[in-house]
DNA sequence: GTCTATACACTGATAGAC
DNA sequence: GTCTATCAGTGTATAGAC
């Protein structure tokens, strides 16, 4: 049916979406959601608007589909250390590790940013927050883990769920004041996360 | 030359930039710089379209002066603290407290969440940037006391520039969670945010 | 000839400004 | 209330592979 080889069409369609992709993202990070044009998205493709919309029905679209990718990207890091082997203890650990290596190279960076811009804006982007709310449901399996290394004594004693939560807070955190500073990045360790969640009465657990 | 008294005017000026002034700072927390439009800080003001205009002369001005009262606030929260009298830790206690007890107030949360959109978006809106680079030197007083706190075996050892980023990423990030979970803000404790910068070889310090 | 990628002028709506 | 600029989105047309 096809004229031109399935192949090489299939090869064409991933290309100049992976170039809107990519083009969006940068936009998006820096100008936000709103503030971010089409026009820009264009430009910084390469691609022209007619095809820009073949590929995407709308800017709201894009933007949905960075989110997804961002939240691919977060969960596939967080399920590895989640689901690898070990003690509660141990998982968090593996957790910190994941997340320093991960979160703050480039492209992890300007997903993060995305990710932020989305939850602060989100209210003006219909059906956004529900969106993102039932994709992170994978957060739901730290603050059992947590529970179970404050039995062993590893985890600091307290609401875990105030536990939980300064733990993504000061991952997001960074994110947001490292955006333009790659040599500190390069200083982030596992350590600094697991700080927050570590036993101070029970040193190195 | 005043028809009316000299002081009824200025009561009537601040009032109603104050009005201005609280709506904007609603409609820019939900929708972002560029996601917020004129016409819903007007209705949310309850003023006319010339008045806000007469107070304000655009809408990057009516941004600027909300930017210019998160610098403001946050600026007192930590000079009342890093100039009260004490030992290095002490201060970075009596910060902590300080943090707790007014940031996740209704109106400072609305602020801290301006200075978020600022930081992502600011690219975006000419001069920003440095605008907010050139107040935040306040910041530069904790990297000190830190590095003193170090000595005293009471704060962390490692890099005190990574410290003092954790510990404001800390306050950031729980700023950004906590929006709509006013529950959970209650349970904020100066602690929390001391924990990241303390020494578990010395506990409680 | 047919299908798909691509280009771009245009439209309607709406925003900021005054 | 009005003016003007600009945006998201569309309609139509061309190019080229098969």
């Amino acid at each position: 049916m096809s004229p031109r080889g399935k192949k090489l069409n299939e090869q064409m369609r991933s290309d100049a979406k992976a170039k809107i992709t990519k083009a969006a993202l940068e936009v998006f990070a820096e100008y936000g959601y709103h503030g971010a044009t089409m026009e820009q998205i264009m430009k910084a493709s390469g691609l022209s608007k007619g095809l820009v919309y073949h590929y995407f029905p709308s800017k709201e679209k894009i933007f949905f589909h960075l989110v997804d990718k961002a939240l691919e990207i977060s969960r596939n890091t967080w399920k590895e250390a989640l689901d690898s082997p070990g003690t509660a203890w141990e998982k968090i650990e593996k957790l910190s590790e994941n997340v320093a290596k991960i979160a703050f190279t480039d492209e992890s960076s300007l997903y993060s940013l995305i990710m932020v811009q989305a939850t602060t804006q989100g209210k003006s982007i219909p059906g956004l927050m529900e969106h993102i709310f039932q994709h992170l449901a994978f957060y739901n399996e730290l603050p059992p883990l947590i529970i179970e290394a404050q039995k062993s004594g590893e985890a600091a004693p307290g609401d875990p769920q105030i536990l939980f939560l300064a733990y993504v807070a000061l991952i997001q955190g960074f994110v947001l004041f490292l955006l333009n500073d790659d040599e500190t990045k390069k200083k982030i360790t596992p350590e600094i996360f697991t700080k927050v969640l570590r036993n101070p009465g029970k040193p190195n657990g």
